[in-house]
DNA sequence: CGATTCCTTGAAACTTGTCAAGTTCCGTGG
DNA sequence: CCACGGAACTTGACAAGTTTCAAGGAATCG
């Protein structure tokens, strides 16, 4: 549990860094391998991809094909309904999984965009299922993704169905907080990658209340923020934010 | 391709209607098996148990070992969180599956409790990742299950996070709708198996908010609810609830 | 058939959204 | 490298939708 430092100078220069050599090991596909499964899985990955900021790595409506990993940066992923109406489904940061959703119409349901220049690495998703026939750590872990993707969303709905804008924003910030610790960098200081807006919709809220619940968090020491700038001066007290949120 | 007797070692003498003979297989896990390979399901599901009304199937910590589908009857899903907060995060009804967020943590995350006396499939997940392992297209009906329910979660966030009451209401009713039209049953009619605050509690809203909405949409001619008897009287009008929404 | 749970409805309170204005930040082009 | 212009952010005042509180009535279960 240690924050060693995972996230290393990544030399792109011998570009071969697969998944037996990638500091992410702990965070993305590999977890829970042995030495010999991972070596399968450099096989697996077949193309490492740069995203400009702004660039879209996918778009809903695209031929499945593959999954994405995130090797370093910052995406955003959303749906587009008909009407327009748009809702943040999720921020990826390293080691994370993007296109899960796609499986099910071999189509992907929603964007994917990068919040800052990435890089990814794409997995074939036929060859990822050819290979977790073969290795069942591989296909026991994918499942164990796909399941905790389904976890995720149901606290997001719970944050979305019985929050207050203070509480959404509180376990927003936690989150990212608890994911910057888990990948070796501060959990008290970090940038935001995505726009107020951005943070509202994800978070079903105008992009003002999120604004003046900042501007409210500041004011009571919780945290320190500068625009895009987060310190968190007071982990606990933000955590009692949202357990107060109910019940006396 | 696929080995002849997979499984083994399962009695299941007194199994009448397995899935080679159940009839909801086009809605459950058997759909784009063959013939053959729907029969290995057989031994797979291992199984069946009835439910009364009121009893819980699992409960969040509970070890998990096995997925259930819906044979008969009908099912609710929620998360309890540390503060007594509470989220209903589905309601499942025959031919659907739950427990797909358990693989995460080989423990429920969520409760399931029956809103009626109803029958399930129990499929423990092991056999199914082995089985999976030899049979391609079961393998990837389950990764598209688990995927489907991304989307559906997908699909609930942007009902949380920017729809009014009255259009994440004429939603949950058309979802019903096309589910129960799915199974064979009435478009137009049918009954509510939970209460005003589960609904309200799915939805995010108050069960007074939910009352009133059916209140306002039986004033206005679209449905015609009698307690927990629904009649859609203008499909099209309900849609249009949820167009309008937005973005002239 | 009685007790409990569930549902409906009204009025008031409150949180969040909307509209508007002003400021700051930041990328682009000169 | 600086200046410009658009995008992003903050803040205030007001409006709107939903919740809260309260009470009465209907349905359901044992």
């Amino acid at each position: 549990m240690a924050p060693r430092s995972v996230v290393k100078g990544v030399n792109l220069s011998q570009l071969k860094s697969a998944c037996s050599s990638c500091s992410l090991q702990e965070l993305c596909l590999p977890i829970g391998l042995n030495k010999e499964e991972i070596g399968y899985l450099d096989d697996l990955v077949y193309r490492k991809r740069q995203v400009k900021r702004g660039d879209h790595l996918y778009r809903a409506g695209m031929p499945f094909e593959s999954l994405y990993a995130v090797r370093n940066g910052f995406f955003k992923t959303y749906v587009l309904y008909e009407d327009g109406r748009e809702q943040v489904t999720g921020f990826q940061m390293m080691g994370e999984i993007m296109g899960l959703d796609a499986i099910s119409t071999d189509a992907h349901t929603c964007h994917a965009v990068a919040l800052e220049d990435s890089d990814i690495c794409e997995v074939p998703f036929e060859k990822l299922e050819d290979l977790s026939r073969k290795v069942p750590a591989l296909q026991h872990h994918f499942h164990k993704m796909m399941s905790r993707e389904i976890v995720r969303d149901q606290g997001l709905m719970l944050l979305l169905g019985s929050m207050t804008a203070d509480e959404r924003l509180a376990t927003f910030l936690l989150n990212l907080s608890q994911r910057f610790g888990a990948r070796g960098y501060s959990r008290t200081e970090f940038l935001l990658r995505m726009t107020r807006e951005e943070i509202g919709n994800y978070l079903g809220l105008k992009l003002e209340t999120v604004s003046r619940a900042f501007s409210r968090f500041q004011d009571e020491g919780l945290i320190e923020v500068q625009n895009k700038a987060i310190q968190i001066l007071d982990l606990e007290a933000l955590n009692h934010v949202i357990a107060s949120g109910r019940r006396p």
